[in-house]
DNA sequence: TATGAATGAGGGTTCATTCAT
DNA sequence: TATGAATGAACCCTCATTCAT
């Protein structure tokens, strides 16, 4: 990516977790970016293009972010903490961002299917550490994909509702409380 | 809600949960409602307004669903469970709706506030059953914000990735392993 | 074809005429007409679309005018001589007109099928006339499809190439030359 | 002219003759060329000056081409046979270019003034050797310059109307037809 | 109440042209 | 000579909204 494309990006980013995809305009991200509106037609091939990419770098960044975090850790326990704790900052930084590929999730449109490829691949991480936690005997068996599916829209939805305390967000607290309930339940014990 | 504003609400949510609140247009509403398009705004102010209108009508009917289902219920963990099968039937039939309410729950405008202060109502409702569990002593002593919202969020993500099994949706399935996972946990036990 | 309709179409064909189809814009147009842009597209799908509804009424006008003209004539010849008497006068009003059309012949897009047809039509007025002039035996037997793109082709050039010695076009004579010279040939005679 | 001048030259001819002058754009001619598209800029001002190029060079093509042929020839009438014969090839060759020339024949602009010229300089061509049959009386006196150009015209015509037959066309057949025509004329004769 | 023609600001996109390298 | 990234004016088109009927 070079410099010019890096510029655009950002001010992307910027523009449209602040205002939403659809509410953002090229002159917009042009200006931010300090570029002209043509520069951006010719280093993405449309809005939509811009937003692919976005999309697509975003969910490397976290993919990375997390693969590298917990490359070295043992313990598939401490793995899914982690992963709560990277999401949910990386959820808090990029709202709007999360919502506009949650939204693309459905239809039947190519780009939409190319969204929902990646998002599927960011579960089978999740997958892979459930399945990981059975084999050492850490996690019951279970439906791991109806699991990491669970686990993703929990965390999620624990971001997108920490609002309602007006607290700012702890991301620390947020994974504790997670991997709580999940492993031990909340049915009631003497 | 009289006739044609009815028939302007159903085509508003036929539209708009199959193309999104960006990409329907008010002469699509307006076609499918059968009315002139200036029939729209005799009846409502804005674009806008119809979605507040949608949002408002939706979340009282899945509010009232919910209410009448488990009024009758004396088991807290039964109307958990109910809750569950009810939101999942809802997300799966106006999916979009969902996103577009969802979409709404940041930023800073009124309409927006008022949109969280009715989610925040709905959510008010599981928290309500978690409390009552809790001195039923049923459920242990928990965070029940913080669980009220997962539980939202877990519901929510499991109607959208049900598509990555190609199946159609079962909710009592769904159901029947939120509580089981909720309840139990998932650590290991022998 | 209503009111609106018709500046719209009047302002194009003005506009069109004068500097060509791809130089003419859709606001100079919209000015002309006295109506906003909007209303352009409220009635014309496209700025394409415009351009086949001139073209089709164009030629229609043109088929009528002539059809109407030769319809009380008897004699083959002096129908074909008031063709060139009509097309002449038309093409010079409308030169701009002609070539959009001519320039949409080639290429195997649907619009262009369509003019193509559109002309043919116009071309078989006058080989039917030729078919009766050789029935009445006042024209030799011939090719009659070579024969009336002879014709057509004629005639659009020399409205074209009138320009050159900065005349004012004369239709009867131009009529009468061409008649002439087709009828008779132009081999020296004693 | 150069090496890279005449890539762009044959680049410029293919691109335009393949989609018109003004849905051609300079990228895609440079492409085709395999240079870069500043490379245009340092051998033609403008796209409208590589228009005039290529139309310059189309017409001193085509003008070599019938004058070399005919230089050999004594017979008028044979000569004009091979004007149809060069000019048909050419135009089916260069279909596109021949209509961006027709389409500059209008209009008040310098470019077109020397369009308009050019094309009469070739006109010329027709209307000395009409001179040399009336001298050489093989040919009737008449108004040359309406006649060279209704020449002209047919012949554009024919070529353009071929497609009318779906048959490939054959210069030599159409140059047999024209000149009978023209010359016997089309009056029945017993 | 209901209509639908008309509006016009605003958006995405194209592309000939420039210029530093 | 040649490059190609950058420009920005201009264009086509959309669509929520208005208003006379």
């Amino acid at each position: 990516m070079n410099k010019t494309k890096e510029k655009i990006f950002n001010a992307a980013i910027d523009i449209i977790s602040q205002k939403g995809f659809y509410k953002s305009t090229m002159d917009e991200i042009a200006d931010k970016a300090g570029v002209a509106k043509g520069t951006l037609y010719y280093h993405f091939n449309s809005k939509d293009d811009i937003l692919i990419f976005l999309i697509d770098e975003g969910l490397s960044l976290l993919k990375n972010q997390i693969l590298e975090k917990i490359s070295h850790m043992k313990n598939s326990i401490e793995k899914l903490r982690e992963i709560i704790v990277v999401q949910s900052k990386f959820l808090f930084k990029y709202k709007d961002f999360v919502l506009i590929l949650l939204s693309q999730l459905w239809g039947k449109e190519e780009i939409q299917n190319s969204f929902r490829e990646k998002i599927y691949d960011y579960l089978k991480i999740i997958e892979d550490i459930i399945d990981e936690g059975i084999e050492e005997k850490l996690i019951e068996k279970c439906d791991k994909k109806l699991l990491s599916s669970a686990f993703f829209g929990m965390i999620s939805s624990l971001i997108i509702f920490q609002f309602r305390n007006n607290d700012v967000i702890d991301p620390e607290h947020i994974a504790d409380s997670v991997i709580e309930y999940t492993f031990n339940g909340i049915h009631y014990r003497d």
